[in-house]
DNA sequence: ACTCTGCGTGGAAGCGCTCCCATATGGAAC
DNA sequence: GTTCCATATGGGAGCGCTTCCACGCAGAGT
């Protein structure tokens, strides 16, 4: 019993009564075909039941159809993250149109280092958006010597690559210290993430330039690790330190959500005593007691825009790096 | 100017003076080439940089060296659920084991499910796994008909596939219940999700199992969709009903975060007035305020323990369904 | 009549790899 | 010295598709 093997084009064209070659043709939408043998090729493809093997088409055509996101980073759990599955939710849907196939990379270890690499290397995708990347991480070179396009979902701390699409994350933190010093704040401080994420240094940065607008000097920040548990060691620290503190502006509404855990802790009333202000604006924001006023940031447009970038780009087109918007949400700890 | 083409294999043979073959199988790790070619072709691996080319390799081995997670359903937010990034990252280690890439297929739309049904029939993937799949699904048939071996992630409601992981949902929503009980509440009730899923039938069945081992009759449940939103809002529509419950088990962590939410702006103190049980275990119930009592389900390990039988599947080898233990994790709300 | 287009067509050469199979090699066994 | 086996080797035929190119054959232009 020889197994089954599925119909080839071959197949199609011999029962179409063409050439191999026109069936390919009249199956891609290729102009010089005649009306009728497109037709019979049709037919006959349903006819058979035939699908085009994506193998042997990628082989021929030397594109794998397929686009990559790659989460780098030592800890597996910040994918984790609800803002990446938000991400990858608007990075589905384009890539949808572009008929194009999403992997996903989870390059925690050495191991998974080297199979990126690997991947790039041996033409297993056609392009790579890499997310979240810290600064001197082990992959960026790789990623500077991929022959594909690589669009960054973010901008890694401390390059300037072509090609990324991020959020205003400074002009956000300003809007939340602003928002901070609006609501009569004196002592604003802040809660940062890992000093080697764009994402923190950015968003510090707002801060610290809202801070000086208002002729203030800006408080050393603590940082947290963007965790729920992380915002609330960090917060806790803050409080030991200056106790006084009545305006607190957190990198993510995690580690916001973790502030407030340890502000109630404290006996604080929030935003009694404290104001909070969170960035984000994921779901916590909104189910968290007292709902968090955050900023809010396009996470499914960060990854449309990431693939629609990337689209572009295989298509031949040109594109430069994209800026989204952020607006302040607000809501019940200001 | 000729586009510069990576090296071939057939560039390998010839700077180590040996044949395709030869070369081939010294890449390959067979057996049948001595110690010296074997190193020379080694080396002339390395002075060209030589990475193999995927898409050859998948065409002639009849491979594509990927597995493909299958999320369905209309709504993509349902992927916003953490539990599906602790399954992924399961996933991902396990196929690194197994040197697979992860494809992942959000399959929301109508166009998304045509796209998954071809990528199975064009051979793009080496197997399947289904995620939280409901009854009736669309794709279901399309996965029954598939040519690559299916691991679903979780029972499917309404069908029983050949090979699936899943935790012991009823056994989960027993202990949950039984706990209630044991802790002296006498009007227990439960928040369940979605009645075409199997997530929440079984734990449903658990529930009253253990309510009938009591000889207590089970009362209706409420439904959410496994939201905080959909958690606070059945506990609303319960407390309506049943002003005098004491005891509810949510069938979620989300929906039990909900809950809580709830039942605070409803006045009622937890676990004063109300003790909750929750199911999953993920962050939010550790950091929810108060903690909340949850059912632990290995969530990692499921995504861990599917793709491992994938792997033995695609390895040639038999699998049976798995069940995975669950346990319970007494808290604050309890 | 002639060439000049231009479209349709199918033959055939890849794409870069794996793997079957026929052949070569060196001993060990007789 | 022959026979036989185990092990190494390379030729070559695929895998199923795309695409270049040469060719035939209409109808339009001179």
């Amino acid at each position: 019993m020889a197994e089954q093997r599925p119909p080839t084009l071959d197949a199609v064209a011999a029962r179409a009564g063409v050439s191999r070659s026109v069936a390919s043709r009249a199956l891609n939408g290729a102009p010089n075909v005649s009306r009728d043998k497109r037709e019979a090729v049709r037919r006959a493809v349903r006819e058979l039941g035939y699908v085009p093997d994506t193998r042997a088409r990628a082989l021929a055509t030397r594109r794998s159809g397929t686009a990559s996101l790659v989460i780098s980073g030592e800890d597996p759990s910040i994918f984790a993250d609800p803002f990446f599955a938000q991400v990858i939710v608007g990075l589905s849907a384009a890539l949808e149109e572009g008929d194009l196939h999403l992997m996903l990379c989870l390059a925690a270890s050495e191991r998974g280092r080297r199979r990126v690499e690997e991947l790039l290397r041996s033409r297993g995708t056609d392009g790579v958006m890499p997310m979240a990347v810290r600064e001197g991480d082990p992959l960026l070179p790789v990623f500077a010597k991929a022959e594909v396009p690589v669009v960054f979902g973010g901008l890694p701390a401390g390059s300037s690559p072509r090609w990324y699409v991020d959020v205003d994350n400074a002009g956000g933190g300003r809007q939340a210290t602003e928002h901070l010093l609006a609501r009569g704040r004196r002592r604003v401080a802040m809660i940062s993430g890992p000093a080697d994420t764009e994402v923190a240094r950015a968003r510090e940065r707002g801060h610290r330039e809202a801070l000086a607008l208002a002729g203030r000097e800006p408080l050393a920040p603590e940082r947290g690790d963007f965790t729920e548990a992380g915002g609330a060691a960090a917060m806790s620290r803050l409080l030991e330190r200056l106790p006084d503190v009545d305006g607190v502006f957190a990198a993510n509404d995690n580690m916001a959500a973790g502030a407030l855990r340890a502000l109630h802790a404290a006996g604080r009333d929030v935003p009694g005593d404290v104001s909070l202000v969170g960035f984000d604006d994921l779901d916590t924001a909104r189910t968290c007691e007292p709902a968090l006023t955050t900023v809010h940031q396009p996470v499914r447009a960060l990854g449309r825009e990431t693939a629609r970038m990337l689209l572009t780009l295989l298509g031949g087109g040109e594109a430069t790096p994209l800026i989204l918007p952020t607006s302040l949400v607000v809501r019940s700890t200001s």
